[in-house]
DNA sequence: CAACTGACAATACTTGAAACTTGTCAGTTG
DNA sequence: CAACTGACAAGTTTCAAGTATTGTCAGTTG
């Protein structure tokens, strides 16, 4: 007897989510999901075939929302490259502190999925080095930066601004020494990039 | 009856480095420790107060050992600041990539120890950014770096290459490509630094 | 007949009783 | 008498038994 929407891929993602925020990953099981769509367990095997690529399709939704507004800082090309390199970081910065200082249980949860599907996570670092790339492609063409190969230097970038979105360091984010760290860094990388 | 040397911290300590290290942390006991040196665990007690205080003292000392020849590095004022900067970062990467290549679960325990003792952690840290601020301020004072504040510079250098010192980024050391990275993190660190 | 379900085997997780560990101290020993 | 120990209470960990979960499929329903 379906009534109510056809059960839908998005729907189950959504239960996914609700169900992962209100009880965390170890807790999370297939069967709650399907309690809170008033389906049976069976009912998500028809849509997902495992346990696993849920979790893996409910990571990747979580980690393309994440980016999508720096997506418009990288593609913004009205402002000058340096401000768009320093205003990216710091959007990259803003954004995963927000998340962790908003709910630290439901952070670290996401932070165990991104770590248990390694390839939605290499995907996810992919997709924000292109944008670290193109800006600093962009300030190399109008002279702004000085760099050989933009690609390797937004690999750098990213490598050195990693106490500052990789999920290891999260418990640091709340401090206030660490907003200032984080300028001193976004300091000293735009000091090296700018051409002198 | 008090036979052979009689029993002292130093004998302590290193029998708890070959429990930890035969063992692992969850499973190392001072009754196993006790019963390395042929002793009670009683005895034990007679020279550290608790088990907390054991792991502190193991947890100090293997850190000062880590550090002692990046002091040497730091303070051979013969080299000019760049190549001693330079130096020190790659001593730094080397020395942690080694120990961690050399037995991952050992490092691990150690990981878990220094995390387990934040205080210890903090004072090691503090004797790596005094030797970073020494060069630093070396390479001020010779005009070979700009710095205003080469306490802050240390801190920035210090975060920068966090992904290359961190535990928690141990399980990369071992890829060739986190190599390259570490070579031009390094390279944007010292062209960040260096006077133009 | 497409969407869904109940019942099931295999595997993973919880639980509480037994075993072990920590830390103390009065007593032993050379 | 200083160094050490055995025995002990309080707290923590382990393990085996029962319980829950995953994933499948033949069968039901609108």
């Amino acid at each position: 007897m379906p009534r109510g929407p056809a059960l839908d891929a998005e729907a189950i993602l959504t239960a996914t989510e609700d169900v992962l925020r209100r009880y965390g990953l170890p807790k999370s099981t297939v069967v709650e999901v399907a309690k809170t769509l008033g389906v049976s367990h069976a009912s998500v095997y028809r849509h997902f075939p495992s346990k696993v690529a849920l979790h893996e399709a409910v990571t990747r939704r979580w980690l393309s929302r994440s980016h999508q507004e720096l997506a418009d800082v990288a593609a913004d090309t009205a402002v000058d490259p340096s401000q768009r390199l320093a205003s990216w970081l710091t959007a990259l910065f803003a954004a995963k502190r927000e998340k962790y200082l908003d709910d630290p249980a439901l952070f670290a949860t996401y932070g165990l999925l991104v770590s248990e599907h390694s390839v939605v996570a290499t995907e996810h670092i992919t997709e924000l080095l292109g944008q670290l790339t193109r800006i600093i492609g962009d300030g190399v063409r109008s002279g702004d930066f000085a760099s050989a190969d933009p690609e390797i230097e937004a690999r750098a970038v990213f490598d050195a601004t990693t106490a500052f979105h990789h999920p290891a360091h999260a418990d640091q984010w709340g401090r206030a020494e660490t907003r200032t760290a984080f300028e001193n860094v976004r300091i000293l990388v735009l000091n090296s990039i700018r051409s002198h």
